[in-house]
DNA sequence: GTCTATATAGCGATAGAC
DNA sequence: GTCTATCGCTATATAGAC
């Protein structure tokens, strides 16, 4: 590991600022509605500036994804590491995406955009983050089935799609624009209503 | 209700072939990712005879709605109604939502765009079937509480917000996407954890 | 690497003939 | 009401000077 020199700091704190600005703008209006002129200008630089740093506006979007797994990844491997059970690991983990979707920090990306997700299927950086993470929590999913914690009629693929969706689940968005609750409220309930169901127990 | 002309009739047709296409392409791509050169295409006739009939792209898309509310509507009115338990009239609903889902009849709007919010709001006939629906919800979820099935911690909001949300689920694509499972399996799975949690009963 | 200015293309919407 | 042809705008991406 040489140390980066002065220059390549310059580049990456830059290039940071614009993972900054395509992450805030992801999370609030969405990849579609994202216009490059708009990450430009929330950065202060020209666009054409943006292109010599990110070859397109699809890898402007994997850069925040890839940033975002990995915060993910870094808080399973500490906070959540630490709790002895694995059904809480998954919740903490679940409480934390909720956490970043209410502070406005989770990008989405509409599930069905095609030319974004060859673009991310083709990138390696972001499929490896994806994997690893898919990984991580696998595990966890398989060992709080067999300790008798998570339902075991759901397969672990099923248990992982849904919190990776739980992750960016629009309720969220609903109850925080009617402004009646607060934050916490919030997460309690969609917590509650993710792992203990609607019905009542 | 005097009887409608022959000619009214050739006109009504045309628009539900219209309507059909853009379920399609809804379901399919979504609002943004749809364009009203596909639609036309679908349909078989000209973009500017769209026109004729919709005075906006946000209009056909606030259609496609409308009409996937009114048999939401439908099916609550007979079906689900027959059922005496509220929380059973609540699942049924969800699962048929989960099936039209499946049968790539679902219109998914990313809940962001503004242009097509502002145009959804404004458009009474839909904001009155919006209503009209979510009342009949409301009565059920309230009803389910108070024999109580169906958690008393939630909100009814929440609750009711869930269910929309559901009905959209990302995760039953994916799944279906995957070719590894049945039709009903992936509705058996996502019922249960929507109504019985992931957490082991 | 950053800028201004521009190329290129797709799409929503419309004009005008029939 | 349907068509062909086109307008007008926006957005991604690039050229070329500095």
């Amino acid at each position: 590991m040489s140390k980066p020199s002065f220059r390549d700091q310059v580049l990456k704190a830059r290039e940071d600022a614009i993972v900054d600005a395509v992450n805030r703008l992801l999370a609030d209006k969405g990849f579609d509605a994202m216009t490059v002129d708009a990450v430009a200008a929330e950065v202060g630089i020209a666009k054409a500036s943006l292109y010599k740093h990110f070859e397109s506006k699809e890898a402007l979007a994997a850069a925040a994804m890839v940033r975002v797994l990995a915060r993910a990844q870094a808080f399973c491997d500490t906070e959540a590491a630490a709790l002895p059970k694995p059904l809480d690991r998954l919740k903490a983990l679940a409480r934390w995406t909720m956490q970043v979707q209410l502070a406005g920090e989770m990008p989405s990306l509409p599930a069905q955009n095609s030319t974004l997700r060859t673009a991310l299927v083709a990138d390696r950086v972001y499929m490896d983050r994806l994997v690893a993470l898919s990984e991580c929590l696998g595990e966890w999913i398989e060992a709080a089935q067999a300790d008798g914690s998570l339902s075991p009629r759901l397969p672990a693929e099923v248990v992982l799609y849904t919190l990776f969706a739980r992750a960016c689940d629009p309720v969220l968005g609903v109850l925080k624009a009617g402004a009646s609750y607060t934050d916490a409220e919030i997460i309690e309930w969609l917590l509650s209503s993710c792992f203990d169901g609607l019905a009542a127990r």
